[in-house]
RNA sequence: GGGGGGAUACCAAAGUGGCCAACUGGGGCAGACUGUAAAUCUGCUGGCGAACGCCUUCGUAGGUUCGAAUCCUGCUCCCCCCA
């Protein structure tokens, strides 16, 4: 067994484990970093690891095939070696491009033909060669390829997706048993539950998954604009079906609110670009709320970015410090942002990791969801 | 001393009788961002107002005209060339 539960909340469905990887264990709950092109946007490896204890870190399937490509990678002798990470990595499959990159690709029941937003080639994904393309990335969980269905779906359009993701998965894991590892490392494979925002969907998305037995589980196809209140309830509903003693992983979100909710309803593992993102463009997750740290309102503010932070940047740089860096186009104002942001994060999670265990997560949760979307 | 060109909002710059409170950039202010085609995108930026709108603006003082940033005259200032 790869995934080892050591405590389970009582008021809430949240509980804290262990995934162990060939490449470390991964103590959930857990935020991942998303580094979809062989990097976490302006984050220095060193920095994942010393400065904010990262423990695993995502790559992108899409993005790497077409750039740099799978003969590099080869060369490099996958993508741990290429990025100098010998952490754990979590491959996305491509799933999320085809709702995003919608207007270059088709869709059959073969797979997904995807026009290079790079250079208009022509690339054809299936479930079986996204797992080829992720042995040769060598990710210590890859993901299964998954129709990231779009919201809103007419119900009809979702059961048809959802049934495309079945139908990819069954042959995904077919696949999945002629491959090996090309490292001499073990990687998971984690199906994806669909199903848009259809209650019974979800359930039955959720069985077919659960049924095939992988050694953990994402649910996708959420914050993709459904209501927040929609999202947690199908989360609800899934997790209720999703083997309990599997880690569950909640592609994308979300929110630090977010996050915390989905903790509550026993979702293990998540990743968002928006710490990244939001980091780069100026919006600092904080423990006194949410700043803006562009407006003109901190310019004369000589206090610590976050005097609570976990990040060294959070240590040595002022507010207004970082509103001249941002306002000046300087570089280094997103990467303090971005840093600072993913720090912040992952505090967050190892912080209800460790409230989970003292048994004052109900209580501290609630508290945090109110401050963490207040607008200072 | 002679000749020529110019003065538009915070800056630069378009506009040369009505469609002009005035294009566009920059700057400024604010917002968005959820398995990253994003170090990106959006809105506002004379005053008052939520808005219809009203009021004051294109160096300055007059004038022509139903109507002037735009045409005419005086003045002030700036730039270029010749002496």
């Amino acid at each position: 067994m790869h995934f080892k539960i050591d405590h389970t909340d009582t008021e809430t469905s949240a509980r804290t484990g262990v995934l162990k990887t060939d490449h470390g264990p991964i103590e959930t709950p857990v935020f991942m970093p998303v580094g979809t092109v062989a990097s976490v946007k302006g984050i220095h490896q060193r920095d994942l690891i010393n400065d904010i204890h990262a423990r695993i870190i995502l790559g992108n399937t899409y993005h790497l095939f077409l750039r740099p490509g799978m003969d590099i990678m080869k060369k490099a002798g996958g993508l741990h070696a290429f990025m100098a990470w010998d952490k754990p990595i979590l491959t996305d499959s491509g799933g999320y491009q085809i709702f995003s990159l919608a207007e270059n690709r088709k869709l059959n029941a073969e797979g997904a033909e995807f026009r290079s937003h790079i250079d208009g080639s022509k690339h054809f994904f299936t479930p079986e060669n996204v797992i080829d393309i992720q042995r040769t990335l060598g990710s210590d969980i890859m993901m299964a390829l998954d129709e990231c269905t779009p919201y809103p779906s007419e119900y009809k359009l979702a059961k048809t997706s959802m049934e495309l993701t079945h139908s990819w998965l069954d042959k995904g894991l077919k696949h999945l048993k002629n491959t090996a590892s090309l490292y001499g490392h073990h990687q998971f494979y984690f199906p994806i539950v669909q199903g848009s925002t259809y209650n019974d969907l979800r359930k039955i998305s959720a069985a077919y998954v659960a049924e095939k037995n992988c050694e953990g589980n994402a649910i996708g196809g959420l914050s993709v604009g459904e209501p927040t209140e929609d999202m947690y309830e199908m989360l609800e509903v899934v997790n209720g079906i999703l083997p309990i003693d599997k880690p569950r992983y909640l592609m994308g979100v979300g929110t630090p609110a977010n996050i915390l909710e989905a903790i509550a309803l026993g979702t293990d593992m998540f990743d968002c670009v928006m710490p990244t993102r939001n980091g780069r463009n100026g919006m600092l997750f904080t423990s006194e709320g949410i700043i803006n740290i562009r407006n003109e309102k901190w310019k004369d503010d000589f206090t610590l970015i976050d005097e609570n932070g976990h990040s060294f940047v959070d240590r040595t740089y002022s507010k207004a410090y970082l509103r001249h860096l941002f306002v000046s186009k300087e570089m280094l104002g997103p990467q303090i942002g971005s840093l600072h942001n993913l720090a912040f994060y992952l505090w967050l999670v190892d912080e209800a990791r460790r409230k989970i265990q003292e048994g004052l997560f109900k209580d501290w949760k609630k508290e945090m969801v109110l401050k963490l979307s207040t607008r200072i």
